[in-house]
DNA sequence: TTATACTCGACTATGTCAATTGAGATTGAT
DNA sequence: ATCAATCTCAATTGACATAGTCGAGTATAA
């Protein structure tokens, strides 16, 4: 039931994109410094987000990454299925990677609705929420003094 | 955001054990035929169950296994849990097998509160819904002709 | 006492994950 | 034209997990 760190690294390098969206492009090493992720891996991960049309790069001495469309329009969903593959925790419930499993009768699995359900809970979450709304929640979490930390004057 | 086969084939044979709860103990063999599991994998994947305390066993000729509790108390959260480890998508959202991050700030990092919504989502449904659950869908599911077949007299 | 179960540990083949490495292609500036 | 910074692409690696398989052993009812 797990994001593997491939995908993690994939939304936050999305995020810093995202603040910088209207801006110049930002290159592999800033990302990679900001979000303390190794550089020659993050490379290939962001590679792997232009195939999928999710950002766009320019190369040369000022090169670098950028979001090939408004944050708005990219949400975690697409993003997760494209670098990881299903959100159904088996693949018999999914829509698009669908596989048939080895039970009985999967038309009579309770296992499998069970299974549904959750698929449905992570679609609608993930499939409602943007990179747009990731930065907008980062701002919120930045303009605010750390939770845990009391401080007085 | 996957569950592992074996994760799933120990749910299997779970549904088969709480739908003969009550009943005589239940050979590895009858599961294995009944849900096509390979058998001596099954076998290593009860023993799991045992030392989870989900299931007892008892041993010689008429020996087998049966649930160690009764199915409204055995939840799916408690299972893919003792199989798997974490429900959370990423670890530093997990209560039980919380680890940290490699993000600049956990505490006010927008990825890891979508993540959150994740878990609780996937908490809540596997949280409530039991064994029992699980053998009562199953009834009603084979109650029914099979949903997605016409049929005329 | 014996056949039929469960028990336990070791073993294996395959694949995935998380990188690392090296060579190449573009581009802007000088 | 040259250079340096940047992206590009393919291959490789080591560690670990997954999905089994195998064999010898132990308990128990008939």
């Amino acid at each position: 039931m797990k994001l593997s760190l491939r995908g993690e690294y994939a939304l936050r390098a999305l995020l810093v994109l995202g603040a910088c969206y209207g801006q110049e492009v930002v290159r592999i090493q800033s990302i990679s410094q900001q979000q303390n992720i190794p550089k020659r891996f993050l490379e290939q991960i962001l590679n792997d987000l232009k195939a999928g049309g999710i950002v766009e790069s320019r190369r040369g001495i000022s090169g670098g990454y950028r979001l090939a469309r408004r944050p708005e329009e990219i949400t975690l969903a697409a993003v997760i299925r494209h670098m990881e593959g299903a959100l159904a925790p088996v693949s018999c419930v999914s829509d698009r990677f669908y596989e048939k499993c080895s039970c009985p009768d999967e038309s009579r699995c309770a296992i499998r609705s069970v299974m549904k359900e959750v698929r449905d809970a992570v679609v609608a979450i993930t499939e409602r929420t943007t990179v747009a709304d990731l930065c907008a929640r980062s701002r919120i979490l930045n303009a605010v003094p750390a939770p845990s930390l009391d401080y007085m004057i």
